[in-house]
RNA sequence: GGGCGAUUAGCUCAGUUGGUUAGAGCGUCUCGUUUACACCGAGAAGGUCGGGGGUUCGAGCCCCUCAUCGCCUACCA
């Protein structure tokens, strides 16, 4: 053996061995334990939030298997919809190909192409680390049979009258060119300017001199520049007051209380529309006076719909205003139109001031740009009605629905499945997130207008189905699902994911899994900690604060990124990125090679002539010295304690205790210790013990503690031969 | 605006129901080349546990309050 542990060369064999095909089906006789690992984007590669979330599976896939357990870990990637589209087409503009100059089928063409040549780059990352997945059988959301899956899906809830399609106001991507669920749209801080406009109030309708007083005297409204009488909005988006349908107030403000059900009329449009009272308003902010532009505002639609307000679209799909008459403003980017209705208002005096303000806008979460709310045709999922679903189950359907089932809503099947703790999250804090969330949870809009995707089945339609509704069923669908499914393995034991995508996709997994199934889909969820950089920032890639697992991998081994990210993986607290820790793994890793050195001496120098039959695990209990039995008992509560640790998901205490179990007193002291004993037994024991301690390390550190219980094992194997020779002489 | 979490050694973090002198890794300092390992060993320095108040025989841990930071969420136009 050499002086130093040469991960490299030991990972590099050994991670290949292990992705072959059949090295990690499930085996033994015990209760399965199965995981779905959250698929990865097709695209995708590698980052640290991935590499934590692998090792914590990882860890429990080796330490139950090594219990013997089955275990099943389910692995695949996700087609990514979105994500996938966007960078191929960043792609293709770079090879000069534009994707409206070519067929849709086309570029379909070159996303597969695309996913055949990058696709399995996340596949071999994975595989660097240790993933011990079973690689039999690589997912992909768009394989035929997930295609199946699918559709069978999407019948189900439009059978059972959950699908439904509706022109609602939706977060358009102007970029992108499809909508997005409120999930999909992120927000940034951003300066704006507030322009306090002043809409002229009808004055024949004031109906006495009172009301005009009041008005005059309104404390936002003084000093009057012009002799009429206005009220006064407040907008960052002046362009669209060319579909303002009202100005709303809040009941309870006084300021306009009188002004309820008089009329404005619309600056530069000469639109007559009502002043209405809409409890919604803020009366603190701007004004108090909004303007309702039922069109192009989530708010605004919904006081739209309550006040029967009519929807006038003024900006089109691609971002451009389209006004009726009022040639002017007709094509203009929204950007310049702002700008050309503010210098017109001007003209006109009609602003009274401008404020700076920061506010947040809302942009798309794949392309970044800034999401246009507008009236669309889509498709929704319905989550909050149960009488939806009148048609009773399709008698020939294996799905085995539960008949309390049909009286409830997706959105109670989802709390009712954490509630009643059939599905538990740790830390157990997240359940209430999760409630909260599903509480107020809306309709799911589930149809986007792009190309790479699942085609929604209905006859004539072209749009796709939006990604998560594919990944809600990655639980069920990989798992046989729409044919029969492996009841052996379902529901699934355990769910290691990010915090990110609770209400993305898990949610969606639950309410999805016991809608169709009529089972959970998993018993635990285990959330694990997300990982910031040093400056507690988030990581990100377009901002160049991220760290690339693989370098990581290449300079210190997998087993040391392991090491570094378990460690730092206490639970509930967050983990501020620090490769110092790696570095403790490295010297582990280190360490422990160089006991196995240690060990491998002895037994080679020994001059027994009957080494006792040893076995890697070995529980033998070993001779009469109580110094070293009474050790043995040592690790023998060692391993009770990591035990209890990993049933609780406690993975950086469990291995914090190993190593320090190993490094400061088995190194330390009891191999210094022994060097004293020149019995034979010392040797038995040293072997016993350290065997027992790869175990535990193994799980965490599954490269190094390999290699040495191969090399290990193949010695004793020499040695007992050699015995055996003997003894076979002597006979 | 709401919710959650954090604040412990120079840095990154532990500290399981409140119980003697608060721990680890890295870093720093001293010594040590003893044939497993210098990616090592022995030892040392370094903390009024964010501030203030309270409960208790006893508080890093429980309660209140303030401060700072972070995250999630929301319709502030």
């Amino acid at each position: 053996m050499e002086k130093q542990y040469n991960f490299k060369e030991n990972e590099e064999q050994l991670y290949k061995e292990w992705a072959k095909k059949d090295a990690w089906e499930p085996k033994g006789t015990g209760k399965p334990f199965v995981m779905v690992i959250p698929p990865p984007n097709v695209t995708g590669s590698l980052h640290m939030g991935h590499a934590l979330n692998t090792t914590c599976q990882d860890i429990l896939a080796r330490y139950y298997r090594q219990k013997g357990r089955p275990v099943k870990w389910v692995v695949g990637t996700d087609h990514a919809g979105i994500a996938t589209q966007t960078k191929v087409e960043k792609a293709l503009i770079k090879k000069g190909i534009k994707k409206n100059e070519i067929s849709k089928e086309e570029f379909l063409k070159h996303i597969w192409e695309w996913k055949k040549e990058h696709g399995d780059q996340i596949i071999h990352q994975l595989q660097r680390l240790g993933a011990s997945c079973d690689w039999s059988k690589i997912h992909f959301t768009m394989d035929d049979d997930y295609q199946k899956a699918v559709k069978t899906a999407f019948k189900h809830f439009y059978d059972q009258g959950l699908i439904y399609q509706a022109d609602r106001v939706v977060n358009w991507c102007v970029r992108c060119q499809t909508s997005l669920s409120d999930l999909e749209v992120e927000y940034r801080p951003e300066k704006a300017k507030l322009w306090h406009i002043k809409y002229p109030v009808k004055i024949s309708e004031l109906r006495s001199q009172n009301q005009v007083q009041n008005l005059k005297s309104s404390k936002n409204h003084e000093p009057r520049t012009t002799n009429h009488d206005y009220i006064v909005v407040a907008t960052t988006r002046s362009e669209t007051m060319l579909g303002d349908s009202a100005v709303a107030v809040n009941p309870k403000d006084e300021r306009y209380k009188n002004l309820i059900g008089q009329t404005v009329i619309l600056p530069i449009t000469g639109r007559e529309i009502p002043i209405v009272s809409d409890s919604s308003v803020d009366m603190k902010f701007g004004t108090g006076a909004v303007k309702v532009t039922p069109a192009h505002d989530m708010l605004d639609s919904e006081i739209g719909e309550r006040q029967k307000l009519e929807s006038i679209q003024v900006i089109d799909k691609y971002g451009k205003i389209m006004t009726e008459g009022m040639q002017e403003f007709r094509n203009l980017g929204i950007k310049e139109c702002r700008e050309k209705i503010i210098e017109e208002l001007e003209k006109q005096s009609l602003i009274e001031k401008v404020e700076e303000i920061e506010h947040n806008l809302s942009v798309c979460y794949r392309c970044e740009r800034e999401i246009e709310p507008m009236p669309s045709k889509q498709w929704f999922i319905d989550m909050n009605h149960s009488n939806a679903k009148c048609k009773m189950q399709n008698a020939k359907s294996q799905l085995k629905i539960k008949n309390d089932q049909n009286s409830k809503s997706l959105k109670e099947l989802g709390m009712e499945a954490v509630r009643s703790g059939k599905v538990q999250f740790v830390p157990k804090k997240w359940e209430k997130v999760y409630l909260d969330w599903m509480e107020n949870v809306k309709d799911w809009c589930i149809s986007r207008q792009l190309i790479w995707g699942h085609k929604i089945p209905i006859e004539g339609e072209t749009d796709v189905l939006d990604t998560w509704f594919s990944s809600a069923l990655w639980s069920f669908a990989t798992l046989g699902y729409p044919e029969k499914i492996d009841e052996k393995y379902y529901p699934t034991t355990v769910l290691s994911t990010a915090r990110d995508i609770i209400y993305l996709w898990v949610s969606r997994m639950i309410f999805s899994s016991v809608e169709l199934i009529g089972e959970i889909p998993f018993e635990k969820v285990y959330i694990h900690p997300t990982i910031y950089n040093q400056e507690g920032k988030r990581m990100s890639k377009s901002l160049g604060t991220g760290v690339d697992p693989i370098e990581l991998i290449d300079k210190y081994g997998a087993d040391a990124v392991r090491f570094g990210l378990t460690l730092l993986n206490t639970g509930v607290q967050d983990i501020k990125f620090n490769e110092v820790h790696i570095v403790a793994g490295r010297k582990f890793a280190n360490k422990l090679h160089n006991i196995a050195r240690y060990i491998d001496l002895q037994i080679q120098n020994s001059e027994s002539r009957v080494l006792p039959t040893l076995r890697s695990g070995s529980r033998l209990n070993v001779g009469k010295n109580p110094i070293y039995k009474k050790y043995l008992e040592k690790i023998e509560k060692l391993e009770t304690e990591t035990e209890r640790d990993l049933e609780q998901f406690r993975f950086g205490q469990a291995l914090e205790r190993i190593y320090h179990f190993i490094w400061h007193d088995f190194a330390d002291k009891m191999i210094e210790e022994s060097k004293a004993d020149e019995s034979e037994e010392k040797i038995v024991f040293l072997q016993t013990a350290f065997s027992r301690l790869l175990d535990l390390v193994e799980p965490f550190l599954p490269f190094v503690s390999a290699k040495i219980k191969n090399i290990l094992n193949s010695e004793l194997k020499i040695q007992n031969a050699k015995s055996q020779f003997r003894v076979q002489n002597h006979s």
